[in-house]
DNA sequence: CGTATGATCAAACGATCGTTTGAACACGTT
DNA sequence: AACGTGTTCAAACGATCGTTTGATCATACG
């Protein structure tokens, strides 16, 4: 067997999701274009070939992985919102559930990593992409949070959303103490995970 | 007036404290040796001749700051436990306010950014580190978590720490969305984030 | 004064990085 | 068969990295 982690679909398609381990594995500086093209089995070149540089790499790596969660993210919104008994469990889900399920499919629990490594990074560039093309996604969560913590001040609602976003954040990024047992299906620790994290964020987001 | 950022101390200190901002600022991969030489006003040998490696010195940043922050965990947990009328809030204070007071002098701020960025990297090496040397300091909190706690199973218990843990990685590292306002002075600004991240915490931790 | 000792210096080492080049290849169209 | 287009390839480019070297400086001791 050849030293290669992947050998399937398309020379773009390799280099996209073998980017994607790497990167949750040893960073954006840490991956070098070697390894990354080595483990993926094209050539060298590829990456410069397909997508310009390793910085445009990156971006495409989160657009593929983003435009999917945020559409779902809304889809989910759009469902459970309009209606007089919305309750905040039903944003928090459509909000928490559309990342969970990312994480189902090969690789995209990394990806949760590579958001976490981004957002620890302060990369100036990266937020600005990720205000860009995503922030009415967060906005629009926000605005719903408002409507259903009239209480709360603007400003007592941002902090609460910041820390509940870091504790999302820190949960799937999956580098906390919890780990899955053995014992425990994939399917059924999402389920616990994701009810841990709704019943956690509402008691921090709607506390008196 | 030259190009360095530091020309105060001895040469030592001054590539810690120059290391801690840079660290900060590019990550561990992105600030070079060069530029933190150039930067402390030293040559660039003098990181390999008192510290013996990059890596080393990277150890040695951390170690200064979290000697001093657990000392004075414990010290404040100390004084609030014992007592029959001990409250969760106690405690939180105990573990977070030594944390906010960290980065009140020069450069704190700036190290709970390295220490975020370290989380994220998901180093072996240095969660080994922080694990042997301040592991216990962890294990003391926790144990009067869930003394405080006795409703809560271990693995709930455990949960909630994690996420916890996660909101205030995230909102001590300052990359949330709250920033402090010009007209808020440090201090004020600093007991705020203190209120919010302790009755957060209290919330999540302790939700039926 | 002479001489150890530790600190600082400019310069170079080998390794690895992202990127570029130009030839070779595959293959549908004329 | 000849050509054009898009892709893959080995090889090299210049830049930068962490580290090492050997000379030079400062200073304290016999």
């Amino acid at each position: 067997m050849a030293p290669h982690l992947n050998n399937v679909g398309t020379t773009k398609e390799r280099i996209l999701s073998t980017a994607e381990v790497l990167f949750a594995r040893r960073g954006f500086d840490g991956a070098s274009l070697r390894q990354l093209t080595a483990a993926a089995g094209v050539n060298l070149a590829a990456v410069n070939y397909h997508f310009g540089s390793k910085e445009k790499l990156i971006e495409q790596v989160f657009r593929r992985r983003l435009d999917a969660l945020n559409a779902r993210r809304l889809d989910a919104l759009s469902k459970v919102i309009g209606t007089d008994d919305t309750t905040l469990e039903d944003v928090l889900d459509a909000y928490i559930r559309p990342a969970l399920e990312l994480s189902h499919d090969d690789n995209g629990a990394l990806f949760m990593r590579v958001l976490a490594r981004a957002f620890a990074e302060h990369d100036d560039t990266l937020r600005h992409f990720l205000s860009e093309n995503y922030g009415h996604v967060m906005r629009q969560f926000t605005a719903e949070f408002a409507r259903l913590l009239p209480q709360l001040s603007k400003p007592e609602l941002y902090w609460r959303i910041d820390l509940v976003t870091g504790a999302l954040t820190h949960a799937m990024s999956g580098f906390g103490m919890i780990q899955r047992k053995s014992g425990v299906s994939e399917t059924v620790h999402l389920e616990q995970t994701a009810q841990h994290l709704i019943r956690f964020a509402v008691a921090g987001l709607s506390h008196p």
